[in-house]
DNA sequence: CACCAAATGATAATAATTCTCATTATCACG
DNA sequence: CGTGATAATGAGAATTATTATCATTTGGTG
């Protein structure tokens, strides 16, 4: 099944309404397929002449993540930042400069990742009785660029 | 060495000043051995009748975080969460329930966890010229209580 | 022990996110 | 294919976490 049509089963699964607001934001996560912040994408909907208010992206940011179909993800700047959810095989993490901030996807090792990420979860519902629905992995260090400078100063 | 004193070395090592406020950071975060927020953490000081102002708690919590002294955690409900950095035979992960927002600590798997770290970690330095310093590794899902009450509804 | 850059405290400012509430729109049901 | 109950929305106020400012204090080097 196509990814786009995905979300729109599970909002008639859980009895949540089909709205324009709701349909927008997925398209621009769908289309831009990287992280972006909840201001990120109002600035994109407007650009797209959707008129959303600011408060709605963030609700629907927070219930699309909660219903798995988008994933919030973390860099310490002070803001979340939202993706579409993947299919397992397109999974990725990300690699954070603490210098500077940047921010790389990586998608290696994606099976090996996920063969361990199984093997440990599974592990992990049962000694904890905790339904485990994705997980994310970070990796901190010193970007290329920030090395560089650091060593000019 | 004593966890608590490596930090000392560290401060002058990179010729940062060892301050009562740094001191007593650090101090609560190893008493606690568990992840605060800044606030909690100001509280914290508040009781031990220790004098820091909360922008000295903010300041320094960034600070040791790069130094890598602590990690800073982040579970998605709005602020960040610090812990004093372990070594790498105790470093332990997070299991969120993004229901209530509840967070287990857990450390199983660290063999076989850091060996697969390890590996993965090398390829991305290399492949992306990043030089990796910690990692973090978070699981989503839905805790006991959250299931049973969501079946109650 | 004096000096000076670094650190601090108090508080103002900012930025992200949530809340409120009146209005609008979805969709289950007839 | 209306229609009504109820969920969703928009606009802006309110809240919360975090950062910036700046005058004052302090650690530690010489």
């Amino acid at each position: 099944m196509k990814i786009g049509e995905r979300w729109k089963r599970a909002f008639e699964l859980s009895r949540k309404r089909i709205t324009p607001s709701r349909k927008a934001i997925v398209e621009v996560l769908e289309e831009q397929r990287k992280h972006l912040s909840a201001e990120e994408i109002y600035s994109c909907l407007r650009e797209k002449h959707k008129k959303v208010g600011i408060a709605t992206v963030y609700r629907n940011l927070e219930l699309l993540s909660q219903m798995g179909i988008v994933h919030r993800v973390n860099f310490g700047d002070g803001k979340e930042h939202y993706e579409i959810a993947r299919i397992p095989a397109l999974h990725h993490h990300h690699l954070v400069c603490t210098v500077c901030g940047r921010v790389i996807d990586y998608q290696d090792f994606r099976k090996e990742e996920h063969e361990f990420m199984e093997g440990l979860g599974r592990v992990l519902e049962t000694k904890y009785d905790f339904l485990i629905q994705s997980h994310q992995l970070y990796f901190y260090g010193i970007c290329k660029d920030c090395r560089l400078k650091e060593v000019g100063e």
